[in-house]
RNA sequence: GGGCCGCUAGCUCAAUGGCAGAGCUGUGGACUUUUAAUCCAUAGGUUCGGGGUUCGAGUCCCCGGCGGCCCA
């Protein structure tokens, strides 16, 4: 516990605002009132009077409340700057002779900035043309004890992070983006209910590992005296509520891998999976692509974006579709196929300098190969199509040729936004692959999934023929906005400090 | 996991191994049209933590923490 006394080891500026708290309460004002006066928020006064010529007194009484960030104080006649949670900003005036003597010297010296203040006055312009709230009265809305960082030089990317609420107050652009996030969200589940697609909720905390490749985190359950994971997919549960007959079912959530964390990775982070009966991985290309150009009018008001930077991705159209083999023939400028034999992969890798694992099967070494070679040339969204059928144990194997499946992976900006399968619905095949997931597991590869009978039960009893799709919300926030994950993330998992 | 770089006042950053500084912020004062206001005065430090070398360490060495970049 503090002691009762902690003011003695604050910086000075902590304890000069405590102090001003202190003689508020001394005068009877209370610092952190229940409520204050607001008849209009600051873009409303801002829209209102949007033509009010210079120098010029409306005669309209308003009440405004907002976070103080400038401070211009004269002797009779004190500027401030007040920010209003949508970051619009409102100048405020306070003269000696609208709020007399007593006020105007409490406003200097028992206000800070990064205060919020409340202001009752008239809406006027100044002489320099300036809309501005000129007070009759003021009033302490809640009294900020820390001091705020130096508005005009930016804050460390660490700070940004770990105290996002100071970086939400000082920079627009970081409640741009919560904005941004929030409209991307909401277009995504716009457009899958247009399609009458559902939205449901599956298990977060599940008996068993599964639905994808990667490391889970664990935790305990008191009640049922067991192990459980925190999901790293919700496709085996998506899929049998296809089964039961919900024919278009999605699921906004959170997935969690317990990875590493960098400047694409999260250990948690937002997914949208869809599944479509009587669908496969054509129909989710087309609707994939016009959920994200819907995404990107919602929050671009176009197809092109234009990303924080100033750098623009177009968006628009029809996106180009290539093959995995057919790119990566491309880029070695030599034919190569799923049946390409490993010795001549082996060669190229050499010649290119990727360090092979021998564990790695022919269709891992040829996706390594396109990963290495083919994705940072990826930078206009484009489809990468037909995968070799060892990395991809969920989906159905391709309709015409032998070894590859009808899966995809969209990629943008140099990195994978999406992927979609045909689904693998047979459930004797699926147990095959699954077995051999399971004794992977077993051998102790930590990314290898259980085997989850309950999930082949449900296959049994049959599932259509379903398209289904992945893809990462915090990664389509970077493509759209080309921030970083962590910027994306309001509050991202940071090591303790 | 490996390599490199960084951590100094509330914030952003300086400081050949030799008195730890600036700008903004804060405090006191002047100013009734400022808007990153201006002017005068002034306060503010466990230099990330621990150990070592040295007459002397923010600076050099070792260990650890946190962060960034590059590589695997």
């Amino acid at each position: 516990m503090p002691a009762t006394d902690p003011a003695e080891d604050l910086p000075e500026q902590m304890r000069v605002r405590r102090s001003k708290r202190e003689r508020l309460l001394a005068e009877g004002v209370p610092p952190y009132p229940v409520n204050l006066p607001r008849t209009a928020s600051l873009s409303e006064v801002r829209e209102k009077y949007a033509e009010l010529p210079t120098d010029t007194a409306s005669g309209d009484r308003v009440a405004i409340t907002g976070r103080l960030i400038f401070i211009r104080n004269g002797g009779k006649l004190c500027f401030a700057t007040l920010r209003d949670g949508d970051g619009t900003e409102l100048q405020v005036m306070l003269s000696l002779d609208k709020v007399g003597e007593q006020a105007l010297a409490d406003w200097k010296h028992l206000v800070d900035l990064g205060d919020l203040v409340g202001i009752e006055g008239e809406v006027i312009t100044s002489r320099r043309g300036e809309l501005s709230v000129l007070a009759d009265t003021w009033a302490m809305s809640a009294k900020a004890l820390r001091p705020l960082p130096v508005a005009h030089k930016p804050l460390s990317e660490e700070t940004r992070i770990r105290q996002r609420y100071v970086d939400l107050i000082v920079r627009p652009q970081a409640r741009e983006t919560v904005r941004a996030r929030a409209t991307v969200v909401r277009s995504l589940r716009e457009s899958l209910f247009r399609r009458n697609f559902l939205e449901v909720e599956t298990p977060m905390l599940q008996l068993l590992h599964g639905g994808a490749a990667a490391r889970p985190f664990v935790t305990h359950s008191n009640a049922l005296d067991t192990d459980l994971y925190l999901r790293i997919a919700p496709e085996l549960f998506l899929k049998r509520a296809v089964v039961g007959g919900i024919e278009r079912v999605f699921e906004i959530n959170r997935n969690f891998r317990n990875e590493g964390m960098d400047s694409s990775h999260s250990p948690e982070f937002a997914m949208l999976e869809a599944y479509q009966a009587y669908a496969d991985y054509n129909v989710m290309q087309q609707q994939v692509q016009e959920w994200i150009q819907e995404a990107a009018f919602a929050v671009a008001g176009s197809h092109v974006v234009t990303h924080f930077d100033g750098t623009e991705l177009d968006l628009s159209g029809q996106w180009p579709a290539v093959t995995l083999f057919g790119s990566l023939s491309e880029a070695l400028g030599e034919e190569v196929t799923v049946t390409t034999d490993r010795a001549q992969l082996a060669g190229y890798a050499e010649k290119h300098d990727l360090s092979v694992d021998p564990k790695w099967s022919n269709g891992k070494l040829a996706e390594e190969l396109f990963e290495h070679l083919v994705v940072p040339s990826l930078q206009r969204p484009t489809f990468v199509r037909d995968y070799p059928e060892e990395t991809a144990p969920l989906t159905r194997a391709h309709r015409e040729t032998p070894g590859l499946t009808e899966k995809w992976d969209l990629y943008v900006s140099g990195f994978e936004l999406a992927t979609a399968y045909s689904e693998l619905v047979d459930p004797v095949v699926q147990r095959e692959r699954l077995v051999a997931q399971s004794l992977l597991a077993a051998g102790g590869d930590p990314e290898a999934m259980q085997l989850d009978e309950d999930f082949l039960r449900a296959m049994e009893y049959g599932m259509p023929p379903t398209g289904g799709m992945g893809m990462g919300i915090d990664r389509l926030l970077m493509a759209l906005t080309g921030l970083g994950i962590r910027e994306t993330i309001l509050f991202p998992l940071v090591r303790p400090e």
